[in-house]
DNA sequence: ATGGCTTAGGTGCTAAGA
C-alpha cells in the first residue's frame, strides 16, 4: 500500500499534475493540502472520470484538504473534532483497513506573530486528536505539510533558519510530542544521501518559489508521512519525488510517498 | 539585500505562503 502527501498550492492551477502524477504512480492513497476552493468548486467530476474516489473539505482562496484514491474512502470525517476552527485543514478516512489523516498544519508566519500562538493551539488540539485515535485504529497515518522541519539537517541552511518559523523550539516540541504518542517519521528510516551535501535535494520537500530555490536546493522537508507503529514495522520505503518539481509550473512542494508491505 | 516568486481576488493592487 503506497501512501502519498503533496501540497499542490492550489488544485485549480495543479489539477493536471495530479491527474498526470497519478498515471504514473499508482498510489493507493493521494492527500493534497492547500486546494484553495470551496467545496462546490471542487473538481470532483474530473478526478471521479479519471478513476478516483475523492473527499474534500476547502474554502475559498485558502487552506483545504482532500483524499484521492482508486479504493473505497470509509468513515470520511472533517477537522479537529472540539476544536473551533474556520479554517479548512483536516479531512481523514479509512482506506483498505488503514485510518489516513491528511493535515495542513498552520504556517505560523513569525515567532512574534498571533499566527504562531495559533499554530501552536492547534497542533496541541490535533495532539489531543490523534491521542484519541491511535486507541482507535492500530493502523494509522498522519500526513500531511506539517509546516515544520524537524531537525538542523532538515533545512538549506542551518544558521540562518535556527529558531525562525518552521524550524523553533516550540514547534518541533508540538511534533515530538505527536511522535512521542507512537508514531514514526517514516521517511527518517531510509537513506537519502549525504545530509550535508548542498546538491541534494532528496532530503527535502518544499523549495521557495524565490531566487530560483529548487535549482539552488533552498529546500526544507516540512511535508511528513507518519505511522502507527504496525505500520512502521511494515514500512518499506519513503521518499520524495522530485520530478514534478521540475514540470511547467509546479508547486513549490513536491509529493511524498511511503510503501507499506500490506 | 528579509527581496527574489506564485497564488487568489479582482482589474490595481494587497495578502499570504514558508
Amino acid at each position: 500500500m503506497k501512501i502519498t502527501t503533496w501540497n499542490v498550492n492550489s488544485l485549480n492551477v495543479r489539477l493536471p499534475h495530479v491527474l498526470d502524477w497519478l498515471k504514473t504512480n499508482p498510489v493507493d492513497v493521494l492527500a493534497v493540502q492547500e486546494t484553495k476552493m470551496d467545496n462546490d468548486k471542487f473538481p470532483r467530476e474530473a478526478i471521479e472520470a479519471a478513476g478516483f474516489q475523492v473527499a474534500f473539505n476547502g474554502q475559498k482562496t485558502y487552506n483545504g484538504v482532500a483524499l484521492i484514491s482508486p479504493h473505497n474512502l470509509d468513515d470520511v470525517a472533517h477537522d479537529i473534532p472540539g476544536l473551533d476552527d474556520e479554517q479548512k485543514r483536516v479531512i481523514a478516512a479509512t482506506v483498505n483497513g488503514v485510518h489516513v489523516v491528511n493535515c495542513y498544519v498552520p504556517n505560523g508566519q513569525a515567532l512574534d506573530s498571533p499566527k504562531y500562538e495559533y499554530k501552536l493551539g492547534w497542533l496541541n488540539s490535533l495532539n489531543a486528536y490523534i491521542k484519541q485515535l491511535l486507541a482507535q485504529h492500530e493502523k494509522l497515518v498522519v500526513v500531511g505539510d506539517y509546516n515544520i522541519a524537524p531537525n538542523a539537517a532538515d533545512t538549506h541552511d542551518p544558521e540562518q533558519w535556527e529558531g525562525k518559523i518552521l524550524c523553533s523550539e516550540l514547534e518541533r516540541a508540538a511534533l515530538n510530542t505527536l511522535l512521542e504518542l507512537g508514531l514514526t517519521d517514516t521517511w527518517s528510516r531510509f537513506d537519502h544521501g549525504d545530509s550535508t551535501a548542498e546538491d541534494n535535494k532528496e532530503r527535502f520537500t518544499w523549495w521557495d518559489y524565490r531566487a530560483a530555490g529548487f535549482r539552488r536546493n533552498l529546500g526544507l522537508r516540512i511535508d511528513h508521512v507518519l505511522a502507527s507503529d504496525a505500520l512502521n514495522q511494515v514500512c518499506n520505503d519513503c521518499r520524495v519525488d522530485l520530478e514534478p518539481r521540475r514540470w511547467e509550473r509546479p508547486s513549490d512542494h513536491a509529493p511524498v510517498t511511503a510503501v507499506f508491505d500490506i
